[in-house]
DNA sequence: GCGGAATTACGAAGGCCTTCGTTGACAAGT
DNA sequence: ACTTGTCAACGAAGGCCTTCGTAATTCCGC
């Protein structure tokens, strides 16, 4: 059984996102996309990427030097799990209030409001 | 300008949540609560509302021997900002991404889809 | 082959979070 | 007053996260 995964530190999931929006990437792309938000050393990236290499949570291809990182975690299911979990440690899985506080907190626009309707739509169209 | 509040940790939003649920608490009291899911020694959860009283997170009524804790922020502030937090940091600011986590990972009963659609109405109603 | 540039590897520091042991103060009952 | 139990305070340990400096390695152009 394998054991659940700990959920991603913060630049975890800043590198994270840098690989599911850009694929496959050196640790200098990564540095440089990350470079332009944080002033983000180049080492630091690549011990972070070392570290969630031993994590499981990239692939790395050494065929070349300039060693190639991928995420071995998809997008979908890392946000799922970190709302799952801000679900039970912060709402007591109180699902429609994290909704509200989403919907609410920050003006969401029109068609934002109007794909979730498409969304509820769907989800009660599965169990008529 | 008062400097933007960190986001509580782990420990300290459990405890927040004891106290948001239980109104002002003694150590014991949070202890055994706490003690019923988890098992957390005395002196770590008096310690964490030490903290967290330095931190500002919580007030502290020390008249009678065994010192009285409250919540000084608010259920709804706290998870406003742990919402927006992880909505900026994991998200990339899209809402309709992080609600639909929310509402499908785990099935949502017909009550609780009920709800959002009329707190949709009631957003789409102040802009009409 | 050699020197220089880029890359990886390694280790360590600093900070924060969490936990707990110990100590000293205090209160109540005997 | 003495004992017993409860409490606050404090310090420290251990762990993880993040950062970075330094050394070792590799490749490329010459």
């Amino acid at each position: 059984m394998p054991s659940p995964r700990p959920r991603p530190t913060d630049a975890e999931i800043a590198i994270l996102r840098v690989l599911w929006q850009h694929g496959p990437s050196t640790v200098r792309q990564v540095q440089q996309v990350l470079g332009r938000t944080r002033r983000t050393g180049y080492t630091t990236v690549l011990k972070l990427l070392q570290i969630m290499l031993d994590k499981g949570l990239v692939h790395r291809d050494t065929a070349h030097r300039s060693h190639v990182y991928r995420a071995r975690v998809s997008e979908d299911a890392t946000q799922r799990q970190l709302v799952g979990d801000l679900l039970d440690r912060a709402f007591g899985g109180a699902r429609t209030k994290l909704v509200m506080h989403a919907l609410s907190d920050r003006r969401a626009t029109a068609a934002e409001l109007a794909e979730i309707r498409r969304l509820l739509d769907q989800l009660e169209g599965d169990t008529p």
